[in-house]
DNA sequence: AAGCGGCCCAACCGCCGTGTT
DNA sequence: GAACACGGCGGTTGGGCCGCT
């Protein structure tokens, strides 16, 4: 859909049914800013009645929340926010809402955005399919650098993330109906405690098995891996919510709380 | 320099739960 | 209890930007 196509185009933005579309401009940011300043949030479909802006109330309810708020941090999600999110969705799956309150500053919004462009286009990577790989391999490129400042202070973080995932693990098994919740803590926990610290491996050896490079494989191994790495993303995009399917294998689940650590 | 492809992110849509009348 | 309004949430879309070829 193309604002300059849509009917009742209107400039910047369009008109229907009496209600302005598109993007917002400064003017009515800052009417809106002044009716959240003299009102309050909430009551967002009196914004048109009170301050006469043609916008519907979930249309200002959501430039808001996501944009005007105050207390918003803009900017980049930093390495450890980031690992908040990912044990967070292995938890939750995708209840947005739920993850962003536990990231001050943070929308539902933006870190749905995150996610779905951060891994869900990793899933489809595909060893099998050379042309898409590349691309792929040139755009994880870019992140490389990134990544690899990255991985130095995920290191560090790796040991304390790990305590707060099993402390994860048995709030939930306290939250959740314990027949329902029990078998799949305990195999979980399980896991944690046995595939963690990978036999044959040294720390750093386990550290780097869960940072995958630009060309699809493991950092530290060998190309063999590559499809261990495509389960681990796609365990990372397609883990249901753990609430929610018990079915999910325990595979799926261990690489899960992998990503925690990437 | 131009075209292409992917990333980022603001904004919309539809559905659902809750509160009010 | 039914109908309606409202707000919240998750999924999706589309345009701008940027890097690569």
């Amino acid at each position: 859909m193309s604002w300059a196509v849509m009917p009742g185009h209107f400039g910047w933005g369009s008109i229907e049914e009496g209600w302005r579309k598109g993007p917002w401009t400064a003017e009515e940011d800052k009417l809106l800013i002044e009716y959240v300043r003299v009102h309050g949030e909430g009551r967002w479909n009196s914004v048109a009645k009170l301050i006469g802006l043609k916008r519907n109330g979930k249309s200002c309810r959501l430039r808001w929340v996501n944009y005007l708020r105050p207390d918003l941090k803009r900017g980049q999600l930093t390495p450890h926010e980031e690992s908040i999110i990912l044990e967070l969705h292995a938890r939750w799956g995708n209840r947005w809402s739920t993850i962003a309150r536990s990231l001050p500053g943070r929308t539902d919004n933006e870190i749905k955005n995150y996610w779905r462009t951060r891994f869900k286009k990793k899933t489809k990577l595909s060893p099998d399919n050379n042309s898409d790989h590349k691309s792929k391999a040139r755009l994880m490129k870019r992140q490389q650098f990134q990544q690899q400042q990255q991985q130095q202070q995920q290191l560090l973080l790796n040991q304390f993330d790990m305590k707060r995932i099993m402390s994860l693990l048995d709030e939930a098994e306290h939250e959740l109906s314990p027949e329902a919740e029990l078998p799949y803590v305990q195999q979980l926990r399980q896991e944690m405690t046995t595939s963690v610290s990978y036999p044959n491996t040294t720390e750093q050896q386990q550290a780097a098995l869960f940072y995958p490079t630009i060309d699809g494989n493991v950092s530290g191994s060998g190309s063999d891996t590559s499809n261990e790495v495509n389960v681990l993303w796609d365990g990372l995009w397609n883990l249901d919510d753990i609430n929610g399917n018990l079915g999910a294998t325990s595979k799926v689940c261990w690489h899960s709380l992998a990503g925690a650590f990437c």
